[in-house]
DNA sequence: CCAGTATATTGACCTCAGTCGATAGGGGTT
DNA sequence: AACCCCTATCGACTGAGGTCAATATACTGG
């Protein structure tokens, strides 16, 4: 349940500036396949809404099953753009907003 | 070869900004999935690093077979995200800044 | 018009990812 | 302990997408 590659959050071979090898381009759309589905966009914009949220609440605005919840919620971690929390039996969710910032700043021009 | 859905173009509910509709998802989704791919992303990075670059020119440095960089091209040029000029035989990409400028806004904080 | 070159499309193969039912694991409560 | 709730994993199905050989289309030059 830990980021697995962070190459992307130290510095910035972005899209703008040519390069771009292999590696960094492999690490990056990593990322953006994670951000790449409707679900995980929406799930990532209401756990941002709040500070926190516990997945039990994601259901009902995703209309999606629980182990469908559990699965994109494991990649946008997996991704290191969300970070989870176990209190009691509730996982509480919370966005890592310095993913989200480095992703744009490979993007960027 | 037109870029379809330029809902983002226009203005920005975010992944920061909550409701997200489903709609507003998937469009960003679509422009995200046509990022979300090494050889694409190293395709872009090498049209944006000179001003215009034809189809010829790319098969040698992403080391792919022309259909498959004719079928990158098109991808990104649905998305938005790449505009190519038949110019003689030749076919001449350039980057769309604004595009990804859009993607950027979307996933702003 | 014919030949040659650049690009696009087709068809097929293969892998991967989204989805859900069923089940297992973790953690409280009584 | 037994029970219930929340979450994770498994297995299977399905659809989407990257890749290339073969073919088609577009354009230029002779």
């Amino acid at each position: 349940m830990l980021p697995e590659g962070s190459g992307l959050a130290v510095c910035c071979p972005s899209v703008g500036e040519p390069p771009l090898g292999e590696a960094e381009a492999a690490e990056l759309a990593k990322v953006l396949a994670a951000l790449a589905d409707p679900v995980r966009l929406r799930l990532l914009s209401i756990v941002a809404s709040r500070d926190e949220v516990c997945s039990c609440d994601l259901e009902g605005p995703l209309a999606k099953s629980q182990p469908t919840v559990s699965h994109h919620t494991k990649v946008l971690s997996n991704a290191g753009l969300l970070v989870g929390q176990r209190r009691g039996r509730w996982v509480w969710w919370r966005v890592e907003p310095a993913r989200l910032a480095a992703v744009r700043r490979a993007l960027g021009a």
